[in-house]
DNA sequence: GGGCCGAGCCAC
DNA sequence: AAACGTGGCTCGGCCC
């Protein structure tokens, strides 16, 4: 079989006449399958020239010469929603197409989302690539090398390239053909299939982009850095005394006793004033009550924001565009998960001092929507807790109605304490939190943090019975499985294993946190998916531009804006309630000019 | 000078 | 330091 792929690979066409790219495009037009590819000089869309073009029917490869051809007679046959289009890492693909060409495909089959869907949780980001699928799929070796190669364009395609090319394009096939029946045989069809569609989303998300209010930001690090310093001067000067270097610099400064940054010489630098710690991890340090302790928690407060959100942003500022373009990873957790890197802007820091920076274009609004205790309402509909669900239908304070059925306190006498310790129970549960932990927490003991949970189980006695019977299955059958069809796989572990217990509790854990995680990013997505399909068919201007797992944010211009949020808030929620069938859905949402709730 | 890792910490 | 799920980023510190 490999030797037959072989042979067929090298069957191809390299097109340099529009003429001829014109009846292929006419020609494809009755192929109910074709795949598709481009070689490009940059990976930035915004600055990339697009080299070469391939499109292939099963034993046919056409290479088009993009440099000196229109493409846009493809339109037809890459927006023909009856004609499958396969592609490894689809989005990269979209983005360039539509970018440098204004094509727009619909009906994908992305082999590098099928693989995460088919292999979740076993396999590593690297194993997703076309490298791997072809070895695992076909037996086949590929070579990378020349990709490289493709970045002087003025000079004829060789031979090597070209062979290349049509290889890429040809492979994807077998391959599909292979995934396509696992998808089935493990049901994994539907939820494939929700992935496929959400590939335009991601990739326009990641071409438009955020706009961030540059001057503001800089004013707003600034402060920070103003305030780190203070407090790292305050922290040598006291650690002076007791260290042996004394140096001064050519100006007669002090050169710094300790790097703050270093645990390791805080860690020496503290002991030597009498503080002898385990660690220099948070929890420790606020739990001693020493000025230095202090110290150091508001100097690394200051220092994270300024370290990972400085001018380390600023510089991800794309110079054609003026914006912020990250890379989101559709699949990027286990969970289902969205990832996102270059920078990650789903751990911007929820300060408004922060968020406020990221702004609407001129003439726009950002429309900002999250849905309400969503990962609670899926543990309330998963476990079919009546007085979860109850709760819920009847728009309960959550928190506090369980602090008020644990304590045996009327709802209006609910203090603060005990409405925090009954929301740490009740996100604790779905991370699989056990009394040892909770105890930490609530600086209560063990015995107590016991009791508590004792107290819950017994109000909320089908929670415990489902988050045990997840735990249960995730260990015995190998995988979790979500509400919209993902599933997550687990290696497997044997009672025989010297590390049974440890592993498999660990599963557990994942077990009761990946049915409420994954769910929660199925309707998430599926959201995002009609989003789209409506602002489209409406005609609007508007686009998502970033999500933040129950959080979508639209761009959209301020003429529609409002338009645009009605339809954002009924979307998420229909999305919700598709597979939320006895616990309501509630979403909130905000039209602003900053990024703000 | 680059790659890797753990510590620490931001988000949900 | 470990304890509760999912990620990414930066740093120091180590390696080659």
């Amino acid at each position: 079989m490999p030797e037959l792929q072989l042979q067929q690979k090298t069957s191809y066409e390299l097109i340099e006449e529009q003429s001829r790219l014109n009846e292929i495009a006419r020609e494809l037009k009755s192929a109910p399958v074709i795949s598709l590819d481009v070689e490009v000089n940059s990976l930035d869309p915004h600055s990339a020239k697009l080299l070469l073009f391939q499109l292939a029917v099963p034993d046919k490869a056409y290479l088009f010469d993009a440099r000196h051809l229109d493409l846009r007679p493809f339109q037809e046959v890459l927006g023909d929603e009856k004609i499958l289009k396969i592609a490894q890492n689809a989005k990269f693909d979209y983005g360039m197409l539509k970018e440098l060409v204004g094509i727009e495909i619909v009906n994908i089959f992305d082999t590098m989302l099928a693989e995460r869907v088919l292999t979740c949780g076993l396999t590593k980001l690297g194993d997703l690539s076309l490298v791997s699928l072809s070895r695992k799929y076909l037996g086949l070796e590929l070579s990378k090398e020349i990709r490289k190669t493709f970045e002087n364009h003025l000079r004829d395609f060789t031979k090597k390239q070209l062979d290349y090319a049509a290889t890429d394009v040809l492979v994807l096939f077998p391959i599909y053909e292979v995934q396509k029946a696992r998808l089935e045989k493990e049901r994994l069809e539907k939820i494939a299939s929700l992935e496929f569609k959400l590939v335009p989303v991601v990739s326009e998300m990641e071409l438009r982009g955020f706009l961030i209010d540059v001057e503001r930001w800089r004013r707003a690090i600034d402060d920070y850095r103003r305030k780190a310093k203070e407090v790292d001067q305050k922290m040598q000067e006291e650690l002076r005394p007791y260290s042996r270097a004394t140096q001064k610099d050519l100006f007669g400064n002090h050169a710094n006793v300790v790097n703050l940054n270093s645990p390791s010489q805080i860690m020496e630098a503290f002991r030597r004033v009498g503080l002898d710690l385990p660690s220099t991890g948070e929890e420790i340090l606020a739990r001693h009550d020493h000025p230095l302790a202090k110290l150091l928690l508001e100097y690394r407060e200051y220092e994270k924001i300024i370290s990972a959100f400085g001018d380390n942003l600023l510089a991800k500022i794309n110079p054609k565009t003026g914006r912020i373009h990250p890379d989101y990873m559709q699949i990027g957790a286990d969970t289902g998960r969205f990832a996102c890197s270059n920078p990650n802007l789903q751990q911007i820091p929820t300060d408004s001092l922060f968020r406020s920076c990221f702004i609407a274009s001129p003439d726009h609004k950002l429309v900002v929507a999250d849905y309400s205790q969503i990962e609670l309402r899926i543990m309330a509909e998963l476990s079919e807790d009546p007085v979860f669900m109850k709760a819920f239908r009847e728009d309960q304070d959550l928190h506090a109605l369980t602090a008020s059925q644990m304590f045996g306190i009327p709802l209006d006498q609910i203090t603060k304490e005990r409405r925090f310790q009954a929301k740490s129970i009740n996100f604790g549960l779905m991370y699989g939190r056990g009394a040892k932990s909770l105890a930490a927490q609530l600086e209560v003991s063990e015995e107590e943090s016991r009791q508590l949970l004792d107290k819950y189980f017994r109000q909320y006695h089908r929670v415990k019975t489902w988050l045990d019977s997840v735990a249960r299955e995730a260990v015995r059958r190998g995988d979790s499985t979500t509400l919209g069809g993902r599933k997550r796989y687990y290696e497997k572990v044997t009672p025989a294993d010297p590390n049974y217990e440890r592993q498999a509790s660990y599963i557990e854990r994942q077990g009761k946190n990946t049915p409420i995680q994954g769910t929660s990013a199925d309707i998430t997505k599926m959201a995002l998916v009609n989003i789209r399909q409506r602002i489209r068919k409406e005609k609007l201007d508007a686009v998502p531009i970033h999500t933040v797992h129950d959080e979508v944010v639209v761009e959209a211009r301020t003429s529609v804006a409002e338009r645009t949020a009605k339809i954002v808030k009924e979307e998420m929620e229909r999305a919700g309630e598709e597979l939320l069938k006895k616990v309501p859905v509630k979403v909130e949402v905000a039209v602003s000019d900053v990024w703000e709730h």
